[in-house]
DNA sequence: GTCTATAGAATGATAGAC
DNA sequence: GTCTATCATTCTATAGAC
């Protein structure tokens, strides 16, 4: 068939508007009108917007995720490095053309994080709890020093640094209308996301470190 | 008076509803019914939404803006090193106490680099523009090998990691119901941020290093 | 599966009395 | 400056014909 079917234009388009305009501020009219499918069409496919919303972030997220675990598996099968083993982290969203993956699509998975969306997040922690316990893991055979807390806590700017990188309105200008066959801006932001986020992972831990402190107010 | 007036009530209001579930679902009715106030005052007092949320802002940033300057100033006074610069570059925003503050805020800063609001995120850049720009020259001066178009990137990176930091659920969980004053969980934070951060930014840069394309699609 | 029509609720904003 | 009442819009979701 020449058309996609509709469930797939209805996905294409709210991909599309979501990472140009949020979830909140994309109504339904402006997906099936942008999709050019009935209003109703929506409700009928995925029973309501924030399953719609689930249903975009799915579609990408699982062959990102089984690519982000053959290339871990591709690294711990020879000598794991810091750095290999960022790259196989990060490097499947920014390259998201080999999964069949839409440029727009980087900004989402970012926001997936930033936003505030607590069914999202929840969805999108759902989806990858597996890739990240794994990860986790060779990270810490890759930093063994540090305790296992602290590399949390590192990781956890990791992310940061990441999903902002991808969902911020630079990201957007550097990829939007750019053909990446020609110009492989992923490969360009891969190569210094990957030196910064190594060297931040080995830094030392200062000597006296305050703990958190998570007691309830009185 | 020992009642704050109307509008400070208002801002109180929709700052700490803005934290828990963000611009878009938080309605006005929401805001004025939490803060005691009629529900015609936002537009009374401030012109529209918009204008409210700009207020949110505002009356935040410039104290932690000014503080930062004074850091900066106390820090080029001396022997300024990175690690210093880091602290007077982020600290401000996560010990907002001092500045008159408020806890919830911080999520909030984090969520004006990461929400998708075009006039939010303009208005917020302003308010920086001059903060920023006397930063990055000071981490330029520590940094001179780096190109300053590696440095700007970098800076993207740091950004990312303490917006993100600042704006996830997790801050929120820290920071809750902490009594920053008995549990000093800001320094905690900042105490982890610098080391990560100054070795990220010190990272040597790749021997060959792909350029960003920016050429157009066809 | 697709469409029209509409229900039902919530929103931002304002007019006008006090 | 504060209030009530309300306008005009927009939204998600659904019922029911085809």
């Amino acid at each position: 068939m020449a058309e996609k079917d509709t469930k797939e234009r209805i996905l294409d388009a709210a991909e599309e508007l979501f990472a140009e305009f949020g979830f909140a501020h994309t109504s339904m009219r402006k997906i099936t009108s942008t999709a050019g499918v009935n209003l109703a069409a929506v409700n009928y496919h995925f029973g309501s917007k924030e399953e719609l919303i689930k249903a975009v972030f799915t579609r990408r997220l699982m062959p990102i995720n089984a690519e982000r675990l053959r290339r871990l598996a591709e690294v711990e099968a020879g000598e794991p490095t810091l750095e290999a083993l960022l790259e196989a982290f990060i490097a499947p969203h920014l390259e998201m053309k080999e999964a069949g993956g839409n440029d727009r699509f980087v900004c989402l998975i970012g926001r997936s994080y930033t936003d505030h969306a607590p069914l999202l997040n929840e969805h999108v922690r759902a989806l990858n709890k597996d890739v990240v316990a794994r990860f986790k893991a060779a990270f810490s055979a890759q930093l063994p020093h540090l305790p296992r807390r602290e590399l949390s806590i590192r990781l956890h700017f990791l992310v940061g640094t990441v999903a902002y990188t991808m969902a911020g309105p630079e990201m957007i200008h550097l990829l939007r209308g750019v053909r990446i066959s020609e110009g492989d801006n992923a490969k360009a932001l891969v190569e210094r996301l990957v030196p910064f986020l190594a060297a931040g992972l080995r830094a030392p831990l200062p000597e006296q470190l305050p703990e958190f402190v998570v007691s309830r107010a009185s």
